[in-house]
DNA sequence: TCATTTATCTGACTTAAGTCAGATAAATGA
DNA sequence: TCATTTATCTGACTTAAGTCAGATAAATGA
């Protein structure tokens, strides 16, 4: 028995537009109307052509030029013409700007570290807000590629070692495994994915080259905040053109049955199951795919 | 390895805010100042003292005023003097107000389903949706005694013979549970309670009486979402002050070890095990407390 | 009883946000 | 080359929201 959906996505909105005090990113408390102290955080966040805050804000043009004037005037910005359009201007931070923005990040830190403290069982609703954020700006998921020891790759493969630890009958013990030098996914040989998610980093996937025409897929995750968007098969389609870039021709991975849901998404989009291919003691599956 | 929660918490109210077009119950499209509509709204709600409505939307009662003014002038509402202080005043819809009323419920239930139809796994996003509005609105909950045959009871005890059908090992037929006849658990015998966040049955209990000194606790449940608030103890001290009310000197109840997070709440308020009353073939633990 | 408090209202403001027409200067493209 | 387009800016507005002082009438309580 489900209760009315309308009735509970409503019942989210008056819940989150209530505690709006508390959770939006509003810009009180700095002596500054909410249009300035918004461009302001633009610039900050590293937005600077002038054209593109006015769009991402949705402002008028007047109302843009006046909101730079008054943060000129405080110093907290100049503006110079693009030296390739003359027509368009660029914004950046003065030094007493940089200092200002700084302020404003410290007091919305300050306010999400309440804002949780106010709450019992805050894992559980951050889980939920992931899962909230996830789904809302799922077109706007991007994928990079990082050296895998960078620090968001490192927090995507640890979640993925938890979860093969709780999935597999007998654990995961990464040193057992053959893990990948992390040269052999980087270019030239192969490659490394981060799918990121407004600055949360919600997926994976390497690309492990030799430097001949075979290359391994591994280390493919996803978030479980992230789920049933697609972002497998689309971290699986990016990896593949950057293979085609380098030149590989034959792609292989191997998996194990208590993924199934990985083994489905393998078998829709084109690999096959091969033999064994290597004497690693967990995967039981074994796919390639020619491109 | 967890991800900075306060990143995650800035995240979320990034997302959730720049979807405002699609989740704020923004009263736009129908020629109306937002002021004015948030007024209608509330008066449509049920709000009728002037003072209350103005509380509720921290209103300056000078802009209050104003809002009335218009909202008279359209012909929606009326306000008339409280028969009972005649400082106060009553607002109300008139019959061109109730439709002007309908029509933003009807744009607002609207908005909401189209909202759930862009997203894939609705059901994943609405499970989301209610873990953070119970755990914003928390302090919001009501408990209301109902009758066990209202349609928000019933949503209550499928959901809970649901879950227990999953949690017990061998499953749960309800028709095999002594399933307490409706009468026992109204006044004068006894009482049914269900906790509503925000117009969503999150949680009920009921109490089964006999007309004597003795009387069962039955039906205790608590929806995923609002788990971790307290709700069960709360309940169930509810439910004694009405065992209390009705003269009830003895209370029992029955449980299963399948769900542990009860007796462990049973053990820390005052409840201790008993003999087996009952052949109900489900409980094998049992409870007493002295009122 | 009567000073004080309370709820609402009115007039006279301010502030933030936004709109519209037109100016200016640079870039674009037939 | 030169009409057209584009990005920004300025002046002159409007609208919504909100503030503040004071008026009015009713309720309250020593």
């Amino acid at each position: 028995m489900t209760y009315d959906p309308v009735l509970r996505v409503r019942r989210f909105n008056r819940a989150v537009t209530s505690e709006v005090g508390a959770l939006d990113i509003s810009f009180l408390g700095r002596g500054r109307p909410l249009g300035a102290a918004r461009v302001l955080n633009s610039i900050g966040q590293g937005q600077s052509d002038v054209a593109a805050i006015r769009d991402c804000l949705g402002l008028d043009s007047a109302l843009m030029s006046r909101l730079l004037r008054s943060l000129e005037e405080e110093g907290l910005i100049e503006t110079v013409p693009n030296p390739r359009d003359a027509r368009r201007r660029i914004a950046r931070l003065t030094e007493t700007g940089r200092s200002e923005f700084g302020a404003y990040e410290t007091l919305s830190n300050a306010r999400a570290k309440t804002f949780l403290a106010r709450h019992p069982q805050p894992e559980e609703l951050l889980r939920a807000m992931d899962i909230i954020a996830s789904s809302l700006r799922r077109d706007h998921i991007v994928l990079e590629e990082k050296d895998p020891r960078h620090e968001d790759a490192k927090y995507c493969l640890s979640e993925y070692y938890t979860e093969l630890a709780s999935r597999f009958r007998n654990g995961f013990d990464v040193s057992l495994s053959r893990d990948p030098d992390a040269r052999d996914m980087i270019r030239p040989r192969g490659a490394f994915l981060v799918a990121i998610s407004d600055g949360l980093p919600i997926g994976c996937v390497g690309l492990k080259g030799s430097g001949g025409e075979v290359a391994e897929i591994k280390r493919l995750w996803v978030a479980p905040s992230a789920r049933g968007l697609g972002l497998a098969k689309r971290l699986m389609l990016t990896a593949e053109i950057a293979a085609r870039e380098l030149s590989i021709r034959v792609l292989r991975l191997d998996t194990n049955s208590a993924l199934p849901e990985a083994q489905q998404l393998y078998r829709r989009t084109g690999w096959n199951e091969i033999d064994r291919f290597n004497d690693d003691p967990y995967p039981d599956t074994f796919f390639e795919k020619r491109l």
